[in-house]
RNA sequence: GGUCUCGUGGCCGAGUGGCUAGGCAGUGGUCUGCAAAACCAUCUACAACGGUUCGAAUCCGUUCGAGACCUCCA
């Protein structure tokens, strides 16, 4: 399928027709967590949003390469002091070794991106990792002119980048404005920097910091920006198509990372930047501070006081699917019941394209079911309209169950193939039937069970008949009438 | 204070200069012994005020409101 893919760059602030560097692999690199605390609904957007526009960047191109960190060192919890970094402050908490800390939290993310389907990158790069790479860069931004040394810290020098390059084109930012902004900011704890926007490359560490590494500069670790940079260039090139992030980020980071990169190498870092937008729960902004965070492990078992149930992976992925990843989306115990209730349908439509009978000729316009939900995907990723053209498509079949439309076998192979490559391939969606566990046992017995109900019903002892439902009822197991008789399932917990 | 984004019906959430988004909930039906499921139909919109236009919820301006970033955060 010719692709004309359109996303929504924000280096240039509008849409643009999507143009990879080499059309049989394209490179994808994505900011990964700071592992120090359990992945949370905000990852669980990001990654999501992230694992669809790789998810169908690779059902239209040859081969994507997809790089995403995971950030094991080098964030300070405050730019501006000599404090701590993240994982280090959680070490301190609980008592065990900050890669201890990323070992544990790692696998929490990891857990919680599985069940909510994400595809693995190919590459999970950690700055710890690439130290000597880093070293190599700050060196030579040293050597270029674009960097500093302060006893035993390197800073960045945006004002001399800015001079040749344009810092802030990411972010709609100018360095005059900063200046000004600056001068209505009390900032303290920069006496090193020579402008208040310069940042770190390289922190000096005292004896009591866990983390450090050896340098040209003395005892250390580096920047919070740097290793970004780093990585994505070792692993996809100077030069590469596609990086993404959240929001959030866009300023200072990623706009940190562009002026490191092309004052490095002294071309183009990567040609899209693509970002995610927020969560915010109940109107407001999920943060620590407001206390409103939910983690993606209380989303699944409904442990936080701001569930009123749990609620299962891909309900949540639906969920977030269901808006578009620039959006942000708000959550709510009602949005996500009608996400779930949505899901459940749109779920069972798999079984009900299977059970279609053909005829001769079709009624149903396939062909333009098909290019829709491609159109959707190829603006900027629009998920909630594919998800809506699938529930159009939902109508289509009841109609054919109907008999009021038809649909030939040439149209209903297309039709099959077509549903499950955007369910299951591009929208990464999976069956959950909760079924806890169907056998022969199990078979026999309910059938046992209701040919005693069918007698009753069959002698009209209503009676009997419902109290069997009704019993079965508890036991989590639902019983259906239909024309041909009755069907039992084990009800859908979430 | 600076930069930017957004304000859609009961809730969530797309889109757009003129044509029903979609989901959930509600209401009325079909089916059913009843129920559930399913299906059909249907009610609530485009923050406010100006302007441009044959026509704007969609473009422009103002006001009000919300949010993001400028400090760690997906």
């Amino acid at each position: 399928m010719e692709s004309k893919l359109v996303v929504y760059n924000t280096l240039t602030r509008k849409k643009e027709a999507f143009k990879p560097i080499d059309r049989e692999v394209i490179g994808m690199y994505v900011c990964g967590p700071t592992v120090y605390g359990n992945a949370h609904l905000g990852h669980a957007k990001s990654y999501v949003s992230f694992d669809l526009i790789y998810r169908y960047l690779v059902h239209v191109f040859p081969k994507v390469k997809y790089v995403q960190n995971i950030t094991d060192v080098g964030h300070l919890t405050d730019d501006a002091d000599e404090g701590d970094d993240k994982i280090a402050k959680q070490s301190r908490l609980e008592k065990i070794d900050p890669m201890a800390v990323v070992e544990r939290y790692m696998y929490n993310y990891f857990r919680d991106m599985d069940a909510l389907n994400v595809r693995r990158a190919d590459i999970y790069p950690r700055p710890s990792g690439h130290i000597p790479e880093q070293i190599e860069i700050i060196e030579n931004l040293i050597n270029k002119g674009f960097a500093y040394k302060v006893n035993g810290s390197v800073y960045f020098d945006v004002a001399k980048y800015d001079e040749t390059f344009d810092y802030g084109k990411l972010s709609g930012r100018s360095v005059e404005e900063m200046m000004e902004g600056a001068a209505n900011r009390v900032l303290a704890g920069q006496s090193e920097k020579k402008n208040g926007f310069d940042f770190a490359l390289w922190k000096k560490a005292d004896s009591s910091h866990l983390m450090q590494w050896n340098s040209p500069w003395g005892k250390g670790f580096p920047g919070w920006h740097i290793e970004c940079t780093v990585m994505s260039q070792k692993y996809l090139g100077d030069n590469f198509d596609i990086h993404g992030g959240g929001l959030e980020n866009q300023f200072p980071h990623h706009e940190c990372e562009i002026a490191q990169a092309e004052a490095h190498t002294g071309k183009p870092f990567a040609n899209y930047w693509l970002h995610n937008n927020m969560v915010t729960i109940n109107g407001q902004k999920m943060g620590k501070s407001l206390g409103n965070g939910i983690f993606c492990a209380e989303l699944f078992t409904g442990d936080n006081f701001q569930l009123e149930r749990a609620y299962s992976p891909m309900t949540i992925r639906f969920f977030i699917l269901q808006s578009h990843y620039r959006s942000t989306l708000d959550f709510s115990n009602e949005a996500l019941n009608a996400a779930s209730k949505g899901f459940d349908r749109l779920q069972k439509g798999l079984d009900r394209i299977n059970d279609l009978k053909v005829s001769n000729k079709s009624t149903v316009d396939i062909s333009s079911l098909k290019e829709s939900l491609y159109h959707a995907m190829n603006d900027d990723f629009n998920s909630p309209i594919a998800i809506s053209k699938l529930f159009d498509s939902l109508k289509m079949i009841a109609a054919i169950e109907g008999g009021n439309e038809t649909i030939s076998k040439v149209d209903l192979v297309e039709f099959k193939a077509l549903f499950e490559v955007f369910f299951f391939s591009i929208l990464g969606l999976q069956v959950e039937n909760n079924e806890v566990v169907s056998n022969e046992i199990t078979d026999e017995l309910m059938q046992l069970i209701l040919d005693y109900r069918k007698a009753a019903k069959t002698e009209k002892n209503w009676a009997v008949a419902d109290q069997i439902r009704d019993r079965l009822k508890e036991l989590n197991i639902s019983i259906k009438d239909g024309k041909d008789g009755a069907d039992w399932s084990f009800e859908k917990k979430n």
